[in-house]
DNA sequence: CCAAAAGTGTTGAATTTACACCCATGA
DNA sequence: TCATGGGTGTAAATTCAACACTTTTGG
């Protein structure tokens, strides 16, 4: 009772993104981090978070770290994980709820870049204060994983995409080619998405019919928990 | 900073053993629950748990619960999730770290029972203290789901086990039926587990050999944290 | 011997994988 | 017309599911 006092809950989110390499042009996971401006680990680059406030969700505060530090909104919350090790932080007791989130490649392209803002390449982050590096790469194991059996993959495309873009996506995250033909067919069966009326033009070759993530299609990925809401709509 | 200290930290732990129920003889899934001896939800059972002590690791708080409640020692233990609505205790802000934890069936069978402290069939608890009917749904799932992908089915029997015992465990917590021959070439070919010397006489029948979970195999299904650390060990 | 569970074999179905091939567009 | 990605077809390989059958014990 007493004691519970000297614990402070803080909520960070691990926010991913997808962006062309600089280098080659190819599709990479990237995620903003920010610099800290105090001790401990001062001028080290941590998770964007804070503490959590004394009226909001967890959810909540997570989408509202990630509002302040990047302008965006997520397609995809969820929880990842708390870390509580009485180790974590010199000098202090914090427990970390951490989220993950994933937003949409054409915002990330115009988020905001400032002194103390930085996009990274997911693969190639820098030494990070706290267990910070550790929750990085849980978070994209768990990104790699849920991908598959999953169908967050749209959350980086618009409302519709060509079948070629969500195994772009794929294909960014898994780090691997896939086949073209036998993507489709996964995809298709799946029943995750519906085929919309429009095609896409403007290649210089056959138009792509535009797909539509499928509402209305059961999901079976969070359990009783339901489909992690996003902050503004509502569920038990 | 001033708002966080209002935010009190818990841990509480979902704990499963298999029992046999007292009206048919088939093996089900338990769990204990405690008593409340207070307000909020006075007189209503709940999940053990209690405040995080300011020197305790998560998990360590929960095998202290656990151990507490039951006297016993998990054979598995894995964060579930973290709950934190700002609705889910009438007057407190409560954030509550929920773990889950397998106890060995033949240790639970002589577990103390309680005015305080009582085993439910996990299918057919009562109603519960705050949003504990959630949580016990979410671990059963997570405990389904992960029996299918991981081999935590042997935290439920002792060193060594027949494959006739494992397959119990899984029809105990699957609800079906499953077929002898398939079931022993799926274990046999996942690497997790394998055969002594030793046979299991004492049946009317053939003996039976024993295995023993292989502790080489790779674990893959906890991803960068590696498997989860039952307090007293030590890992990253 | 018989009953019952242990353990092996086999077959057809369903799924996955690799890759050949046609289609429709812009240049 | 050619190059390029969109989209379909198909056959081999692998995995899965159902069930027949043999083995070894206790009674």
């Amino acid at each position: 009772m007493t004691a519970a006092a000297a614990v402070e809950v803080a909520v960070s989110t691990v926010i991913f993104a997808l962006r062309r390499s600089p280098a080659d042009d190819r599709m990479t996971v990237w995620l903003p981090l920010v610099r800290r401006i105090r001790e401990p680990f001062d001028g080290r680059w941590a998770l964007p978070g804070g503490p959590l406030g004394p009226n909001e969700d967890l959810a909540e505060s997570a989408a509202r770290t990630l509002a302040e530090t990047t302008l965006l909104t997520p397609q995809y919350l969820e929880q990842l994980y708390a870390f509580g090790n009485t180790d974590r932080s010199p000098g202090e007791r914090v427990v970390s709820i951490v989220y993950w989130a994933l937003v949409r490649s054409d915002e990330a392209d115009v988020a905001v870049e400032t002194e103390n803002v930085r996009w990274f390449e997911a693969d190639s982050v820098p030494e990070l204060a706290f267990d910070h590096n550790v929750i990085v790469d849980y978070a994209l194991w768990r990104l790699r994983n849920k991908l598959e059996y999953s169908h967050i993959a749209s959350a980086f495309l618009g409302d519709t995409f060509t079948l070629s873009e969500l195994r772009e996506v794929h294909e960014a995250v898994l780090q691997k080619p896939l086949d073209p033909a036998n993507f489709r067919r996964q995809v298709e069966s799946s029943g995750q998405v519906v085929p919309t009326e429009q095609l896409r033009t403007g290649g210089r070759h056959r138009p792509a019919r535009l797909y539509r993530y499928n509402t209305a299609a059961p999901d079976t990925t969070s359990g009783p928990l339901g489909a992690r809401p996003l902050p503004g709509r509502t569920q038990g």
